[in-house]
RNA sequence: GUGGCCGUAGCUCAAUGGUAGAGUCCUGGAUUGUGAUUCCAGCUGUUGUGGGUUCGAGUCCCAUCGGCCACCCCA
């Protein structure tokens, strides 16, 4: 393809079809959303390179390798565009002092982009929507947070999604049980493979997450981050376990989920699905009770997560079946001297009173009209020619059941399409 | 970023190294203004792109772009 253009690698066009279903699915989220009292944010798809270096961490991969990073030679700005959502989130929170007057319930919805190798379900412009409460430091919002994604899994009709579910301790704990773990590790260096070595020194927690049975082997008398929690960790989990089972949620405990950004602390989650290959996760999230410090704002406790759309519409895809998106209620086809405006302020009048109407656009013989409406899944058709001209009529032609055509007045046609 | 498989008509796919095809879709027709079935006819290609080997390349080789799968990572 060297003489046409093409779409960006990893960032897709979505196209009428599945763009009715992401339509779809954006209402059912919406209406969710709206149920549990969150508020709609809307932040720029750019921000300043340093917000994302110092929210998720120097030595993730996401700051690391994945970032679409550049320098705006016009203001000499280092930008980004963003890679996630919570820090754009946290920042305008802080900047616009959203959290003073009490927490918040917060979402928002739109575009990341990460530069990785595009697969099924990930993709380098990709779409979330995440939910941050702001401002709550009890484990009741973590609980909150998780139980809404299972309504809202079983409002898609979704099943086989599991939930699984760790805590990560407070920064000073992990502080702690780094260096254990580091000491651990430098006896193993042998055992682990490039990625472990790397990661020793810089990330040790995720050398934990390694699927490299090699590695796991050598991890076997590893230290454990449960252990190194002081009481305060502990209840706090506690609470939120208990709060699930309460709400009848049910979760497999994960010790070695420890997610990629640097911010989370306590309670971390992920929402994974089997039926998507190896991009299975679904939706996660946690608390980041450190974050707003982080970025330069007053402490303030916050927990959160955030849902990709293109893999929950696969899901729901899959999981139902092919839904037929409603056509029109009418299409109207005409024909003859001076029809042409009959048939526009025909349609204009049925389109004022709330029916969804297409007018045939363009050349085409009567036949192909007709064959234009048929395709068009309209309900039926309405034929103006130059009889129903003459007669102030319209020939009324059920396409969907078996019904004789019949001319009416134009008159009464708005609540004839509306009988079913 | 690493490794593997793949790329032919709008779509789904054929074609021993020897003339690029089918189905579908689309367009027109089967008595004047009637769709979805049927019948007839027609349109559709720089075989992703660029090189190379060969008398000859969709087919073999190299590069490149793109897709899929796994790793990695996460939504």
């Amino acid at each position: 393809m060297s003489n046409t253009l093409q779409a960006i690698r990893g960032m897709n066009d979505i196209l009428p079809d599945e763009a009715e279903r992401w339509l779809a699915f954006e209402a059912t989220v919406q209406q969710w959303l709206a149920r549990y009292g969150y508020r709609n944010i809307r932040m720029p798809l750019v921000e300043q390179t340093a917000l994302f270096r110092r929210a998720i961490g120097e030595v993730t991969d996401i700051v690391e390798k994945e970032m679409y990073s550049w320098k705006d030679e016009l203001n000499a700005e280092e930008l980004t565009l963003r890679p996630e959502g919570t820090a754009s989130c946290v920042r305008a929170a802080i900047e616009h002092s959203l959290v003073y007057d009490g927490p918040k319930h917060l979402w928002y919805a739109g575009p990341m982009y990460r530069h990785e190798r595009p697969q099924k379900g990930r993709y380098r412009q990709f779409h979330q929507y995440g939910v941050e409460a702001l401002g709550f430091a009890g484990p009741d919002v973590d609980a909150e947070l998780i139980v809404m994604c299972a309504a809202l899994w079983k409002e898609l009709g979704l099943t086989g999604i599991r939930l699984e579910l760790n805590t990560i301790g407070s920064s000073e704990e992990r502080a702690r049980f780094r260096e254990q773990l580091i000491k651990y590790l430098e006896g193993k260096v042998e055992s682990l493979d490039a990625d472990g070595k790397r990661r020793m020194y810089t990330n040790p927690l995720r050398v934990l997450d390694s699927k490299n049975p090699a590695v796991q082997d050598a991890l076997r008398d590893a230290p454990s981050l449960m252990e190194h929690l002081g009481e305060d960790s502990l209840r706090h989990f506690d609470a939120v376990k208990s709060l699930l089972g309460a709400a009848g949620v049910e979760y497999t405990l994960n010790p070695r989920l420890v997610r990629g950004l640097d911010y989370y602390n306590l309670t971390v989650f992920e929402w994974i699905s089997d039926a998507l290959g190896a991009q299975g996760t679904v939706c996660g999230g946690g608390r980041y009770d450190g974050l707003f410090a982080q970025i330069g704002g007053k402490p303030t406790p916050a927990a959160g997560f955030a849902m990709g759309c293109e893999r929950l519409i696969a899901l729901v895809q899959e999981s139902r079946r092919a839904t037929n998106v409603a056509g029109p209620a009418a299409y109207i086809v005409w024909q003859g001297e001076g029809t042409g405006a009959y048939a526009l302020t025909l349609a204009e009048e049925l389109r004022a009173q709330g029916l969804a109407v297409v007018q045939h656009a363009g050349s085409g013989s009567f036949k192909s009209q007709m064959k234009k409406a048929d395709a068009s899944g309209a309900q039926c058709a309405l034929i103006v020619g130059e009889d129903e001209l003459k007669s102030g009529e319209v020939t009324y032609k059920p396409m969907r059941r078996a019904e004789e055509q019949r001319r009416v007045p134009r008159a009464g046609l708005a609540a004839l399409l509306r009988q079913p």
